[in-house]
DNA sequence: GCCAAAATGTACCACGCGGTTCATTCCTTT
DNA sequence: AAAGGAATGAACCGCGTGGTACATTTTGGC
């Protein structure tokens, strides 16, 4: 009898990588939740199945943690990006796409978020340091580098368009949705967060990202 | 001798306004620079000209004291807005000057849009505790409604037109311009940041607002 | 089966930090 | 001028919290 594989074999009291992805689970939702020195590490080891012990053991101090956690959010966040394929639609159609998935996924991914509201906080320090991180984020922009590249080939957007500064319009609403939903509702009400209000907003987005990137006269007849 | 009044009369050892105004000044850069749980009530009252004695005489506690430094901040930043003259502006010129003051505003108070980065970690708890936030934001979007009101008038702007989801937008991209720099130029370097980048980005985002705002066929004509 | 290294449990510690106690000085009121 | 409250100073304290020492068990290699 053998016939798992090695992670899944060790079922029984000794297991390394269930005990470190345990920990970070917990450690990712602790820092999402009160910021790098908001969190409690004993706090974080009473919400794991093993001890404090373990935490020092695998990842050295709370920085260390911390750092692994903000790696494991982006992952995670970015592993979810992949699945979209673009390719077979037309400029902007593809944008459109791009655009309303971005603000989606965003949404979805409430924790990444705060872990990078917090990396603002610290001034991106420990992102900085990541050698990860930065190697994660190099295909970023990719995709839509491409939509921008084949919609001037076509002739539908305009010349001189920079993608980083249309990366930094979608994600600009994309993210601010999540972050600042907790101040903007407690000062101009959640009527803009619930679906009603979501789906206008994505729409306005999808729309203005649209004008920006598209020549004066072109614009998407079918707007479904 | 009285001619100064009662506020500045006391240039001497005792004087509770200006100790009291020390003290927030200063911990409004500690708590917008730390957080609120980073942040130090030694550190604090170091910086201060006077003692940690009077930050709990004053202010009760360390939250007492974050509240009251949010207050501050908020205060500083409606204050500003205030010098903004639109109404002789026609609707389109009006909403392009809005929209471009608030992106430089923002830029302008960095502490501020830090505090609401904190405040918003936070879930807004503070925030929407304190009144007198609440009283400084009702008048927050007139000057938006205001606006579409007399483009709709004027017919150039859609009807249907939501000033809060417009106000929405504006915040987005000015608020997440500020917030989201460190992390966003980490990965994608710093030239959006520059004065070149930021016009392109400013000048693309009025650009965005407007088209959000009126009529398919309608667009200023001027373009300075 | 035995040994060394990896993995884990228990108990503990040092100290940073929010908050306080007690005493003293300032300043207004009558 | 005396009183009494407001304002301030200096030293102190308890404990929450990040981090560790030491002992013990598990596991893979030979």
């Amino acid at each position: 009898m053998r016939s798992t594989t090695d992670a899944e074999r060790r079922g029984w009291t000794q297991n390394p990588e269930a005990v470190q992805q345990d920990i970070l689970t917990v450690a990712l939702a602790e820092f999402a939740e009160n910021g790098f020195s908001g969190a409690r590490v004993d706090t974080i080891a009473s919400r794991t199945q093993t001890s404090k012990r373990m935490i020092y053991y695998y990842f050295g101090d709370k920085l260390g943690l911390y750092t692994r956690a903000l790696e494991a959010a982006y992952l995670r966040v970015r592993q979810g990006e992949t699945q979209l394929e673009l390719d077979h639609l037309a400029p902007q159609e593809a944008l459109a796409r791009l655009v309303a998935f971005t603000f989606d996924h965003h949404r979805a991914n409430p924790d990444f978020i705060r872990m990078v509201m917090i990396e603002n906080i610290h001034k991106a320090r420990h992102l900085a340091e990541s050698q990860v991180i930065r190697d994660l984020n190099e295909a970023a922009i990719d995709k839509l580098t491409e939509i921008c590249r084949r919609g001037q080939d076509a002739g539908v957007f305009r010349e001189g368009l920079d993608p980083a500064a249309l990366h930094w319009q979608i994600s600009a609403a994309s993210f601010f949705n999540v972050s600042n939903r907790p101040t903007f509702s407690a000062i101009f009400g959640n009527a803009l967060f619930e679906d009603d209000g979501q789906e206008a907003i994505r729409r306005q987005t999808v729309d203005a990202i649209l004008a920006i990137a598209c020549k004066p006269g072109v614009r998407d007849p079918e707007n479904e």
